[in-house]
DNA sequence: TGGTGAGGATTGTTCAACAATTCACCGATC
DNA sequence: GATCGGTGAATTGTTGAACAATCCTCACCA
């Protein structure tokens, strides 16, 4: 055991090194499709179809088609084929429920947050400035979804950042499916610099307020944008 | 169109119409089967020896794998097979920051709780103290499960329970790997008693501060036997 | 004692097949 | 003209077998 020493320093290795199963590489490749858009909200996919393009056997793509279905990102009709979710407005206001509950418990324990976590939160803010600079919108979106996953990160605790990540990759269908998605992100930029400031200040409970206060802004924007949407569609 | 007047109460019925497919019931049967410590943790379970037994393929059993493996009851290691999941002293810790999250989050909103859930919560206490009644210690574990599954439905928010169930199940786990799990949950079926009779007071503050005494307690007890399990061992 | 392969067992993945189910189409009926 | 019922193609659900890749054991050797 003498050579064991400082070998902490691979620990970061440790994913790269493991080898992925196909089916989580497939898993993965089709969650990027549908997170960006490429896989439109209701779209049906066919095992046939999709196996061949892929290159992989309908039993693996059944496999990924699991995975994806337990993150709520397709939903699986028995005997009928996944089709990739529709977020109805019932789930908008029951995302944000859950995202309200994390966060905001995340953001006031986050004086016992682990290193570099709030500077994490930084980061995404910045990400942010900078995307906002060069007007790419979709940036800004990323920026903000990591953003609110490093808020989550505050907890300390790797089932909060499960739960929170698979509500983000949920949310992002829902950007797809409302009208303006343009310009939904822009403006919380400036707000996110602001609870980042008071994060840094240790000022946990104001900061908790902003946050709540965005939850309510933001998703009061999300349920209009939604019902002038099925207003449309009848 | 005329006759599709009074449809609605027929929404019942979905759920149980919906046939399930085979990998889902092997899952509810292996669930079963672990969360009664029947399959005890760390045990690995043979995709051949296991499909045999149950009398499905190998591919099927898989599927089955995969939707225990997002709940993390089953852990799946590549290349070297599934098995039962082995929660640590760190997984104890993380569960109840997520529950606390969320159940105190539950409670305080239980104002806004759908009709009957306050009632539900009192159902599942009355289940409690007659299986104390009866010196059914496992019964008890039961009802206490119930009893806090009632307590996230106060949210009104589908996936707060369903990620409350997950957690809820792990938990059970962590049972049948501390020393005596035998009179753990008799004491708490006095203290829910109490917090349904505040929550039918509508005094949520309270409640939610008993509660929170509850998972400090109760974390507290699971932490400790969990230490001594591990000095055992070693 | 400690390293090293060889071999057996198990998983990862594919393929082909068949049963079960859905869906769209089309004619029959009132 | 709308509804009902049935036929058939297309798709999913599930199985079983096959083979490659990987891991584990254990005897063997320095």
């Amino acid at each position: 055991m003498a050579t064991s020493e400082g070998l902490e320093a691979f620990s970061d290795l440790r994913g790269t090194l493991e080898r992925s199963s196909t089916a989580e590489r497939v898993a993965d490749a089709l969650r990027e499709r549908i997170i960006d858009g490429a896989l439109a909200p209701g779209a049906r996919l066919s095992e046939e179809a999709l196996g061949q393009a892929l290159g992989v056997s309908r039993n693996t793509l059944r496999e990924a088609f699991r995975l994806l279905g337990h993150e709520r990102l397709l939903v699986h009709r028995f005997n009928r084929g996944v089709f990739v979710a529709e977020p109805e407005l019932a789930d908008v206001v029951d995302l944000y429920r859950v995202r309200r509950a994390l966060e905001l418990d995340a953001v006031r324990r986050a004086d016992r947050a682990p290193e570099g976590a709030v500077a994490r939160v930084g980061a995404a803010v910045e990400e942010g400035e900078a995307a906002a600079g060069r007007g790419d919108w979709w940036g800004v979106g990323t920026a903000n979804m990591r953003f609110h996953q490093a808020l989550a990160a505050l907890a300390d605790s790797p089932r909060t950042d499960e739960v929170v990540r698979r509500l983000l990759a949920e949310l992002r269908l829902v950007f797809h499916a409302m009208a303006a998605p343009r310009d939904f992100h822009v403006p919380y930029v400036a707000l996110n610099r602001r609870i980042h400031r008071l994060l840094e200040e240790g000022r946990l409970e104001k900061a908790a307020e902003e946050l709540s206060d965005y939850f309510d802004v933001a998703e009061r924007q999300l349920v209009e944008a939604f019902s002038e949407e099925t207003e449309e569609k009848e």
